[in-house]
DNA sequence: GCGTTACTGGACAATTTCGATCAGGATGAT
DNA sequence: ATCATCCTGATCGAAATTGTCCAGTAACGC
């Protein structure tokens, strides 16, 4: 239950651009500085993210990178996906089409409850908003339990 | 953001001790069988578990395993971190004390907001639960909804 | 066209983690 | 004592993670 490097670049990346507007493209040089992401990883990041057509790019002089879609259509959870695979999966198979023997027959739905809740958030927050600060009530609701600061 | 074999294992094997009622000791093979989980790495996870005094274990003839604690207080958040460490983490390390530069500063609420999403699931569901099928309400209510249940 | 710039795509590699296996030892009930 | 069972730690291959590197190619200004 991890979040990959990869998975945090990638979203920090997407941010960025959408911090940047969307006039001009954003070399991927001055994302990976100004987030201290190394460049070359960056790049098959980035490349991964235009393959899911998340992002555009354009080459040569003046190119760089900006977002396909606006930034209040992209999801959290669509650029984990689109770097990741599946959001959750439990021994890297979908927790729904296992079945588990004996007493244990009912915890799927346990993972299916955690994947759930997992979604609730990723989906539901778009670049936009953590580039503005503004995240979605609910989910600001959670962030600011101060219990969920502590380390546990 | 995967739930790893070895975790999954860990709460099969508690969940199984504790349909087993705490009468006697079940021998790891008798898990093992069951669960379908190969007997030598369910012994590393037994004995994970026992380090984190969540099973007691007897040895010798009429030996085994039970719960060292009742089933409905040992959460599957008990079992998750005593395998597998913290629950949630960004790179490697808790969310809460990395900060993130330029426009990805708002970040952190959002892998929080998730950790705490994900705790609300695993330290509310108690083994007893799993192995009775009678999961608390709010958990129930997550895996109810026909939604969760579709692989995106 | 030419040169500069910057993305493109893929190969490669170090390190770590995962999932599992195994051998041999310790222990305790009978 | 004996025997069943747990205990410990070493080891192992495969895969994932986290990068690195580089030759190719497209776009643009001049």
């Amino acid at each position: 239950m991890r979040i990959s490097a990869k998975a945090d670049y990638a979203v920090r990346a997407a941010v960025e651009l959408a911090a940047a507007g969307n006039e001009k493209p954003i070399k991927a040089e001055a994302v990976a500085n100004v987030q201290g992401i190394p460049l070359n990883f960056l790049e098959n990041i980035l490349g991964e993210l235009r393959h899911a057509g998340i992002v555009r790019s354009q080459r040569g002089f003046e190119g760089g990178f900006r977002l396909a879609r606006p930034a209040a259509e992209i999801t959290i959870a669509d650029i984990i996906r689109a770097v990741e695979g599946p959001l959750a999966s439990v021994r890297g198979a979908p927790p729904e089409d296992s079945k588990y023997p004996g007493a244990a027959s009912e915890l799927p739905r346990v993972w299916i409850a955690v994947r759930k809740n997992l979604r609730d958030v990723v989906e539901q927050v778009t670049v936009a908003d953590v580039a503005s600060g503004r995240l979605p009530r609910a989910v600001a609701k959670l962030s600011d339990d101060p219990d969920a600061w502590i380390t546990r």
